[in-house]
RNA sequence: GCGCCAGUAGCUCAGCAGGAUAGAGCAGCAGCCUUCUAAGCUGCGGGUCAGGGGUUCGAAUCCCUUCUGGCGUGCCA
């Protein structure tokens, strides 16, 4: 709000001085406060154009820039910066705005409704939900809150891949573990079936409601059969720990679905169209290198049946007949050399490649011990997204995969979440957040309440640490629309880390209750309830719940 | 081999569309509860921003290069 102020006024200046300014300059908070409350670099930016030493520049400058009361001082310092502090009226006035928004503050029309269709988690239906999974709902759900708050409207979307290879392999991991409970000998689990331990909890569930009956059925429809409970159960297992983690979804699509509308056929058709087919070795092949990929890429195998690619691609494009003009899909690491055969195909079939967008996220590695706990699906040896729920708690773990950006790789040390203590950077926040619902108690107690505007008690306000508050929540809104147009939702994390700082280290150098001098109080009392709002937006922002009491 | 991500304090990480003295948490040491929540605050110590070149008024940030680690590179999904 005052960064755009501020350049504003800076241009309102050059433009009475005369002078060029083309090349763009910034507004800045300084790390330093010594260099006062905002500072510009216009002076260095500018001064090559108008022929001028960057000091002469800010001499001009600052000249013009003095005339303007909201500021209680501007000055030039190093090679050419110009310092300006804030009047305390101007900040005191903002602090009444941002108060009377309520929990509105932050929002703005910033996206102009563009429909945005997010797609994520979107895990194989063979399992439980493991930690990357967890990494990314909390991520997913994230971009999706923000964006919805900054004027976009965003959808949540997770494609069930639920007609593949994966499928059929745990449709006979089932069967398997179905004979063994009926006392057959099944011999070794076979290598590449599903060792996990739900797959028995399964074939118990199912042993119990039906028997034998299943082994009466013809195979296919046996194996149709195991297809559909399987899956069933296992979605809403997945639903279910997404619940947990308060994540939801707007729409789940299912791949086998996608493939009864025909749309396989249909896209098939497209790409033969668009002239981008060939056959070679009895597989049909997508000539994906002609639009940027680097090798040409199988559509249909030479079994006869589809691969992965041909299905999603439809999927894409029906995300885009469904009128969504931004595709945000979150990827796992080892989606990487999938992306570029997916845009090649947008621009075969002319669309616009960059209507889709891919955020990868990194891998999460588990530390037990100081030990690099090792998994493996296959052998069914897999920390889950439950486990970790348990064990931490949706917040922690929440915060902890949001704290991160996406594109680095994520220690997660369990011992460390485990010790449920104050080393967990999530209670910082709620502690500060409790902290304020606990003073407004007591002073509600003493019937002494912040509500009323007034002059002269916002004027009460003028300390270096109740300025600072009032200065970091004004950058909010703008910084919710950059971390949107940078997907990086850890920011918000840094920022509400930061807010919660400047809010204790007030806390332990004044009292906001003080029957002597009501004002004051009252002035205080409508501080603190202004940062429990916007402190209340950034966690739920994040998914992260504000606790009254802690 | 090629591609992507990373390398910043003892540890985990911010900072990177160039800006002033590189930050936080944890760990370590020393203090602060007869007053609104000590899950907090204050202070101290801690750095060749992986190495080397370059671009410029200015580089952790941009470019080139070397090294190290992770991941990807299926007629799997």
């Amino acid at each position: 709000m005052i960064k755009k102020q501020i350049a504003d006024n800076v241009s309102e200046a050059l433009d009475k001085l005369k002078l060029k300014h083309t090349k763009e300059f910034s507004v800045e908070i300084p790390n330093n406060p010594d260099f006062g409350d905002y500072s510009t670099n216009a002076a260095l930016m500018l001064a090559k154009e108008n022929q001028l030493t960057p000091k002469q520049m800010a001499e001009k400058l600052v000249k013009e820039l003095r005339k303007n009361k909201q500021f209680k001082s501007v000055e030039i310092a190093g090679p050419g910066f110009i310092n300006f502090r804030i009047a305390a009226s101007l900040y005191q006035i903002m602090l009444w705005d941002i108060h009377k928004q309520g929990k509105n503050f932050g929002s703005s029309d910033y996206g102009k409704g563009e429909k945005v269709l997010i797609e994520f988690v979107s895990a194989n239906p063979t399992g439980p939900l493991n930690i990357v999974s967890a990494r990314a709902a909390a991520f997913g759900d994230t971009l999706y809150r923000l964006m919805k708050k900054v004027g976009y409207e965003p959808a949540r979307e997770y494609y069930v891949n639920d007609a593949g290879n994966q499928v059929d392999i745990l449709a006979e991991s089932l069967e398997l573990r179905l004979r063994e409970i009926q006392g057959e000998n099944i011999g070794e689990f076979p290598y590449e079936a599903y060792h996990g331990e739900y797959v028995k909890h399964l074939a118990q569930k199912l042993n119990a409601t039906e028997g034998v009956r299943v082994f009466m059925m013809p195979e296919k429809e046996r194996t149709e059969h195991l297809k559909e409970f399987a899956l069933r159960e296992i979605l809403e297992m997945q639903r279910q720990s997404l619940e947990r983690f308060d994540v939801q979804f707007d729409n789940w699509v299912s791949e086998r679905t996608l493939r009864q509308e025909g749309v396989v056929e249909e896209v098939l058709s497209y790409l033969t169209e668009a002239n981008c087919t060939y056959e070679k070795d009895d597989a049909i092949w997508f000539c994906s290198t002609k639009y940027g990929d680097d090798k040409d890429r199988v559509l249909m195998k030479s079994d006869g049946s589809i691969t992965y690619f041909v299905p999603d691609l439809a999927y894409h494009l029906t995300k885009i007949q469904r009128g969504y003009t931004k595709l945000i899909d979150i990827f796992g690491p080892d989606h990487y050399g999938y992306v570029p055969r997916l845009k090649a195909a947008f621009r075969a079939l002319n669309y616009d490649e960059n209507i889709l967008e891919i955020i990868y996220l990194q891998q999460v590695n588990l530390y037990e011990e100081g030990e690099r706990v090792k998994m493996s699906k296959r052998a069914g040896k897999i920390v889950t997204m439950d486990d970790l729920i348990s064990l931490v708690g949706k917040d922690a773990a929440r915060y902890f995969f949001i704290a991160r950006k996406a594109s680095a790789h994520l220690n997660f040390d369990l011992d460390l979440a485990l010790q449920k203590s104050n080393e967990n950077p999530v209670y910082y926040c709620q502690y500060a957040h409790a902290r304020i619902c606990s003073i407004l108690r007591k002073a509600r107690q003493e019937n002494i309440y912040p509500r009323y505007f007034k002059h002269a008690l916002i004027r009460k306000l003028n300390r270096p640490e109740e300025m600072a508050l009032i200065q970091k929540m004004t950058a909010l809104p703008d910084l919710l629309i950059d971390i949107v147009n940078k997907r990086e939702p850890h920011l918000l994390a840094n920022y509400t880390h930061e807010l919660c700082a400047l809010f204790h280290h007030f806390y332990n150098r004044y009292r906001v209750i003080n029957p002597k001098r009501i004002e004051l109080s009252q002035s205080r009392l409508l501080l603190i309830e202004t940062v429990k709002h916007t402190l209340g937006i950034c966690l739920d922002l994040m998914g992260i719940s504000a606790p009254e009491k802690m």
